[in-house]
DNA sequence: TACTACATGAGGTGCGTACCTCAAGCAAAG
DNA sequence: CTTTGCTTGAGGTACGCACCTCATGTAGTA
């Protein structure tokens, strides 16, 4: 029979209390006895049950995800996933609560985790670009008992804190290799495009990408990134200024999820008949130009997994224990027309 | 609040004793005051709290796992998996049972699923060649009222059972777009292997990778698959003949997960060197290969999702839910040094 | 009318845990 | 010796549910 509080007390000879005290950390209890409890936790292999646990304290895991307030479909495709999920885990005793950010303003960001508490929030997931006022409201965050990943961009503040989300260099060298071979010549040049060069999943997309291009495919030209700054506008113009001045290009390698107005302006310049194109996630957009043979190949990272990892990952760090971080890791998901079901 | 039983109870104007008739079908209820329950459930939203529930119950998930009883490094994989959940699972009641089955022996199997029982199993996941035999087994078990799942090979017997593995026609459709963007060139020869064209992983991949070589690589000759039916002497052989007959060899496609011995014989042959390589299940092996730039890409399932997605499906079918077949769906993923982490 | 079969209610117990109260024991400090 | 403070035990209640017993009601049948 799998070992309960009742046996502890048993083998460890003394009352239900003592246990209870020792298991939830309460005062009161000598140096000696609270060993000797331990000693037979480990003697008997008591593993707490945590839904009866859960059961009994009426536990509600509440996790506050912290959202870009973007329009983009990547965004809207992670909102989307965690209203499903919630609505799954009402049972569940798990309540997502959903903050949009500003994404320019790290103070706005950094306030509105000063503000969580730990009588109202057990765990927050933090999709934001990584500065030093966020990194710091994390910490803050930590300090105050409040469990925190870092979710899709950035970077956990401390080592033990946990980052949800693909390495990002890797993508960027997988981006690479399959470009490389895509172009399947010597020669070639490459048009790379970002939101902006700021945000670190770009950076070390790029600093995956150029490295597997200069020892791999040491021919191909990968020209400076154009920055679109997620307007719709500028996007048009950046393009077909690059259109003008920089001829003969044979690849296109988006870093970041594509706006439909990017997709639209790159359909005008007439680049998605020539050339290899290579993208990151699968959203609406994205999927539909796979269909269409514009781009050849997307980049992604599952939704779901993504959010539900974040959920298992906060469950498991609010309730002490330690999760394995190789079930935890997002994979880095190619998709082409041939896979995308 | 989450609605409770008791609250069911207050609605519908009867007893608890009555609701509880009804939640867990028993007998002695008359149409009418089922309808009564049934209507208040709906109108509070009621559902069941699972863990509260199984605690009650003393309820402990038994479920079978029937593996082939081969050697090869993937089930090997899988093994390993079912072993690292069911140390992890002991506080989640659910207890795995992993049985061998024999591989050409469909009437050994079907006499294993047959001697389970509801009152000693719950579920059971089989990964086994599709035969008539297995295929009715399966459908008695259904018919005893113990959860079923077909697990990687295979196919489910009824529409209603679900099957835990990767969509093997796009697998070798990836596969074929793979190879033949990486080949470069538009008339090359492909080398094919696997263990048995009799099994129904290896025909559908076969299936993908004709139709996509067909449609858009026509230049490409497949040829004809040489099967090795797990012999490590035959594969020598069959590899050397191979080589002997076919000239001018520039692509080689394995259907199967790729033994020691197929590899080493790839490796003797010479054919690593002058051909793009591409396998399917990340092994040991398989890792290796790549990492020296044998093998370019590997087509593979992760084994941890595919048996977690199993159980999450045995156990949703033991507590009578619908499970979110979206999330059960397992990725095909493409591995390259560049992505392997 | 008396008997039967069935439908329902009332109430209890237990699952493994959390959390609370109260009393008793003990040792050190005054 | 009394007071104070700390440690420990005994015992109860609750969480949401399953499962059981027994009593009572109600309708139909002989």
């Amino acid at each position: 029979m799998i070992p309960t509080v009742y046996d502890i007390a048993k083998v460890a000879g003394v009352s239900l209390a003592t246990v209870d005290r020792v298991l939830n950390n309460r005062p009161g209890v000598r140096k000696v006895t609270y060993d000797k409890v331990q000693q037979a936790i480990k003697e008997i292999g008591y593993v707490r049950d945590i839904s009866a646990a859960n059961l009994a304290r009426r536990k509600v895991y509440r996790f506050a995800f912290l959202l870009p307030e973007s329009q983009g479909p990547f965004v809207a495709s992670i909102r989307d996933s965690l209203d499903t999920v919630e609505a799954a885990k009402i049972t569940d005793r798990t309540r997502i609560l959903v903050h949009s950010i500003p994404i320019n303003d790290p103070h706005a960001t950094a306030r509105i985790l000063d503000r969580f508490a730990p009588e109202d929030i057990d765990g927050v997931a933090v999709m934001a670009q990584e500065t030093p006022q966020v990194r710091d409201a994390m910490v803050r965050l930590r300090d105050r008992n409040i469990a925190v990943v870092a979710f899709v961009s950035g970077q956990p503040p401390v080592a033990q804190d946990h980052f949800v989300g693909i390495d990002n260099v890797a993508a960027g060298r997988t981006a690479a290799m399959l470009m490389g071979r895509f172009l399947c010549c010597d020669d070639a040049r490459v048009l790379t495009i970002s939101h902006s060069m700021q945000a670190r999943d770009s950076l070390e997309r790029r600093l995956g990408f150029d490295a597997v291009m200069r020892e791999q495919f040491p021919g191909v030209e990968v020209l400076p990134t154009l920055e679109t700054h997620g307007d719709p506008v500028r996007v048009g113009k950046v393009i077909a200024q690059a259109r003008r001045v920089y001829l003969n290009i044979s690849g296109v390698y988006m870093f970041v999820s594509a706006s439909s107005a990017l997709l639209e302006s790159l359909r005008k310049a007439g680049l998605f008949s020539s050339t290899v194109t290579i993208a990151h996630e699968l959203t609406l957009h994205t999927k539909q130009s796979l269909l269409k043979g514009e781009i050849d190949a997307v980049i992604t990272q599952n939704v779901g997994h993504l959010v539900r990892s974040a959920l298992r990952v906060l469950r498991s760090k609010c309730d002490g224990l330690n999760f394995d971080p190789s079930q935890e890791k997002i994979r880095i998901e190619i998709v082409t027309r041939e896979n995308i079901h």
